[in-house]
DNA sequence: CGCAAATATTGATGTTTATCGATATTTGCG
DNA sequence: CGCAAATATCGATAAACATCAATATTTGCG
């Protein structure tokens, strides 16, 4: 799919932040869906939690969590990942940019890198969604 | 080099209970891995780990563990999920078989009919893993 | 056994997606 | 601007998988 430059601008990339705060993605609700064992799950809201659940479901997603989490400064930067992850460089960008989408991380870009932090509240969202 | 993600080895069906006692298949560890956000977590835990939350990974399943903890009884029988979802036979059966598989659920086959239920320790399982 | 109902398997098909090499874009710096 | 490093995108490929129709298997019952 090919995005045009306009579009691009609004759609695609927000603007990144010169400061040191990590920004999450605005098309990505804070917390998704009523708890699946109790109530009534939608078809949409089935969807929705789904999404997140495969986003979850792939090895090296996992690992770059752990990653983060296993950091005293609660972050990491992905030229560390791609090394890490023994993966090559655009699979990690990727992997990056679908957990990004899907509110499990904030970026945080210090002049070339790019630096990861875990949403904690998704995670959160997810913990309680298997209530 | 191609990482190769070994998906589930499907060993045929191991044998079903006569009695009225739901079983658990063998294969299927009763709590899977440590932690995702402490400590570390190796390639194989997150492999193991990926494939449950794969599973988890799709609307339908997800309504069916809904569907289920929606019954007084705790149950639900196969057929009654077929209408309710409005998928073909063979898909819900192929449902069931993953999430039995996973450990997610346990049977008990009554006549010809077949009864479900959650495994509730495998749910608890993962929502430790999101710690 | 023979039938009917429930469930499972098979085979085919289309979709999604993980992966990589090649290349483009972004960013800081001199 | 021009260069180098980090990241993103593109295009291709292969694997995984959801889905269904057709068919097989299982089960209870008479």
């Amino acid at each position: 799919m090919r995005v045009n430059i306009k579009s691009m601008k609004l759609t695609d990339t927000n603007p990144t932040t010169v400061s040191g705060q990590p920004r999450v993605p605005t098309d990505a609700p804070a917390s998704c869906c009523p708890p699946l064992l109790a109530g009534y799950l939608s078809a949409e809201d089935a969807t929705q939690l789904a999404q997140l659940f495969r986003v979850l479901g792939e090895p090296a997603r996992l690992q770059i969590l752990n990653l983060i989490a296993a950091q005293a400064s609660e972050e990491v930067c992905a030229c560390e990942l791609v090394e890490a992850l023994g993966l090559a460089q655009p699979t990690v960008s990727h992997h990056l940019k679908v957990m990004y989408k899907a509110g499990l991380l904030s970026r945080d870009r210090r002049g070339t890198w790019i630096y990861y932090r875990i949403v904690p509240e998704r995670i959160a969202a997810l913990r309680k969604a298997l209530k």
